[in-house]
DNA sequence: TGAAATGTTGGGGCG
DNA sequence: ACGCCCCAACATTTC
């Protein structure tokens, strides 16, 4: 009997999932799978709690599946290996799947597209993960936006409300008859994690007024859920209301990095502006060390870096101002920055988490310039002023046991102006 | 989605 | 009442 595949990566759950309804209306029966990529795997710890995450959604829709007379194949390994044992045990007509626009998944996407077709078997992929993909919001001349404020404004004229409506509801009949046995964490290799990925509020009226205190807790926390696509981009904009409009934006900020991402891969490894190609960091590993440790002496960069060690989370304002400090007053690389970053992040994103480290490091589109330097200080008095972030997050603050500052801050900043004029006077 | 340095203004103390 | 000085408050420029 021939079958049709479908393959979860970033998009696990079963409900407005763009590929699954479209496999669900092939004609065929659809087999559901998913590869942990061990090309991913290998730069993960075994403890890593995205990945416990990952298994968690997993045997959720595989619950959901043996309720429809189903269940999930789940398989590890090299996926391209992988999917040549595929072919060769099922006779597959047709492979269904949700776009990854990331480099990594791109050339991995094209190398089981081209295997898939030597072999007959005809792939169909679709967006889902985003409203407008890369090639949707574009400047009259064809050429993608690098400034945010043009880019959010076609963005919005594009953004129809009803043309994001899914009205296919899951068609459970349509599942593959299939029992295979639901491998157990243990069995995959992975440990387990105390850090959990929470669920999501929607409820963020006050989104706009408090988002920038870190100790008003007014995030929505869908950033892991968007991430995994356990929640769907579209559900969550047809949610919001007209006066979330700050949110929104924040979402559209979310496809600005992915379509950056995608049309300018380059900024995986180097600066969007090369003219910033030669700033001397200093990159002193005792410093670095301190800052991932939450131990600068500066109150709001360290509760952020401890807030993120202890629960994979930041607040995004705190993001900002540890973003600054690590790059401006410790003049150390942004990419060193970006990879504790992408490594402690439950919500990490290539795209954002990239976009937004240029962002700080005033070598992005769109950029803050090089001369805006956060005063950690000064933010605490504005964002924190009653200190209520920084005493949950340390607890010796105001004892002696409390680390002085690393650093002057006056020095720190004239040093950062230094390094960064020298290279632009040069270009 | 910054902060410091510099410039300007005006009220109040004082002789 | 007047001019002078000080300085806080605000505005503008600069990094």
């Amino acid at each position: 009997m021939k079958i049709v595949l479908f393959w979860f990566r970033r998009d696990l759950r079963l409900n407005d999932n763009s590929a699954l309804n479209a496999a669900l209306k092939s004609g065929f029966k659809v087999l559901p799978l998913f590869i942990f990529d061990e090309e991913i795997l290998f730069s993960l710890q075994k403890n890593d709690p995205r990945v416990q995450f990952i298994y968690q959604k997993l045997t959720e829709i595989n619950n959901q599946l043996l309720s429809y007379g189903s269940s999930l194949l789940i398989k590890k390994g090299n996926v391209e290996k992988i999917w040549r044992e595929l072919i060769k045990e099922y006779q597959i007509a047709e492979v269904y799947f949700n776009k990854d626009y990331e480099p990594y998944a791109r050339q991995r996407d094209t190398t089981i597209f081209d295997l898939l077709d030597d072999n007959q078997i005809k792939v169909y992929s679709f967006k889902d993960q985003v409203i407008f993909e890369e090639s949707e919001i574009l400047k009259k001349d064809g050429s993608p936006y690098t400034v945010f404020t043009p880019y959010k404004n076609t963005w919005l004229n594009r953004f129809k409300i009803n043309a994001i409506a899914d009205s296919s509801s899951l068609q459970k009949q349509n599942f593959f008859l299939f029992r295979s046995p639901f491998p157990s964490f243990e069995q995959l290799g992975f440990q387990t994690s105390a850090i959990q990925v929470i669920d999501f509020n929607l409820n963020i009226g006050n989104y706009a007024q408090d988002r920038n205190f870190p100790q008003a807790d007014s995030g929505s926390y869908l950033s892991p859920h968007l991430r995994f696509g356990t929640v769907s981009i579209r559900e969550i904009i047809l949610q919001l209301n007209a006066k979330d409009e700050i949110f929104l934006s924040e979402l559209i900020w979310r496809e600005f990095f992915m379509q950056i991402l995608f049309h300018f891969p380059k900024v995986v490894y180097e600066n969007f502006r090369a003219k910033y190609d030669g700033i001397k960091w200093r990159n002193n590993p005792d410093e670095f060390k301190k800052w991932q440790e939450g131990k600068t002496g500066f109150p709001l960069v360290d509760a952020g870096m401890r807030q993120l060690n202890q629960t994979g989370y930041m607040h995004n304002r705190v993001r900002m101002i540890a973003a600054s400090f690590l790059v401006k007053h410790l003049l150390v690389d942004w990419r060193l920055g970006e990879a504790y970053f992408a490594d402690k992040l439950l919500d990490f994103e290539l795209a954002s988490n990239n976009g937004n480290w240029q962002w700080a490091a005033g070598t992005g589109c769109d950029a803050a310039p090089y001369f805006r330097i956060f005063n950690p200080t000064e933010q605490l008095k504005k964002f924190d002023k009653e200190l209520k972030y920084i005493k949950q997050w340390i607890p010796e603050y105001g004892s002696a046991d409390y680390c002085p500052p690393m650093v002057e801050h006056k020095f720190a900043r004239q040093r950062a102006l230094e390094a960064y004029h020298n290279i632009v006077s040069l270009s």
